[in-house]
DNA sequence: GTTATTGCAAACAATTTGCACCCAC
DNA sequence: GTGGGTGCAAATTGTTTGCAATAAC
């Protein structure tokens, strides 16, 4: 495996960084093509995934599909099961605790997740009411 | 969409509940199958995608899979981006943002993840160290 | 020149869906 | 009886892979 980042992971970074939202692989593409390169959809995916393992590029996975940021938005987020809206939150608890698993196993921690999950007010709502159909 | 809980579902629920650890979808069908029941792959999906409308199960991905568990069991992970190994932690320092948040916000939160993610020994060993930051 | 990277298209695998049948109420 | 739940197989879709062409060093 090599260690060199390459042009085509630049150009996913600085877009990354542009948009500072989690976004798909597949739109990624899309914009990566919208602007310069002729860059095909593979080379999107084993770039985010060469990133991934550099510990500069997370993803979690809404609906079935990955969704990338970078690492350094440590933002977590709020999210209802039924529409699937995500609310980033702004605080986060959990450093102390990463600097103590960083010391007390042989583990290199690149960074953590955190969401939760629930139901927003109108999802509940539509849940409750026999009358949903179409 | 019915309040009801299925047969299907209960055997689910008793499943996950029996094993105790994140299952793939598909190896809790196989499951299922080894025991008593004639089951659907899609059913063991449908089943799945209800329960969590419940908030009574959650999942996570790893590798493009979808891993089930009972929302009960509130242990998280530090799992290597380089062989997907996952270690369990004890420790949950997230609680108290949860409640706070349950009250800040017209949202019903059913349950939270959260999962480190980095490097084990021997993946970074592995992984001829290239220049790595810090 | 040698080696790693890329684009394309085909392959893959997890998940979803259409539909006829069946069961619970 | 009726409406939702189920099994099966086909369809869908996000992602990965084989391979020849290309770019990097």
């Amino acid at each position: 495996m090599s260690p060199r980042i390459t042009r085509s992971q630049e150009s996913i970074l600085q877009l990354l960084k542009q948009i500072d939202r989690p976004i798909s692989a597949q739109d990624l593409y899309v914009e990566l093509r919208n602007r310069d390169r002729t860059i095909g959809l593979a080379t999107v995916y084993r770039g985010l995934e060469a990133l991934k393992l550099r510990g500069l590029v997370q993803s979690r996975t809404v609906n079935g599909e990955s969704l990338y940021s970078l690492v350094h938005s440590d933002t977590h987020y709020l999210t209802c099961l039924g529409c699937g809206t995500s609310i980033p939150l702004e605080d986060c608890p959990v450093r102390e605790l990463e600097a103590t698993l960083h010391q007390s196993l042989p583990f290199k921690i690149y960074y953590h997740t955190l969401e939760f999950f629930g139901m927003c007010l109108p999802c509940q709502l539509q849940l409750d009411s026999p009358t949903v159909r179409e």
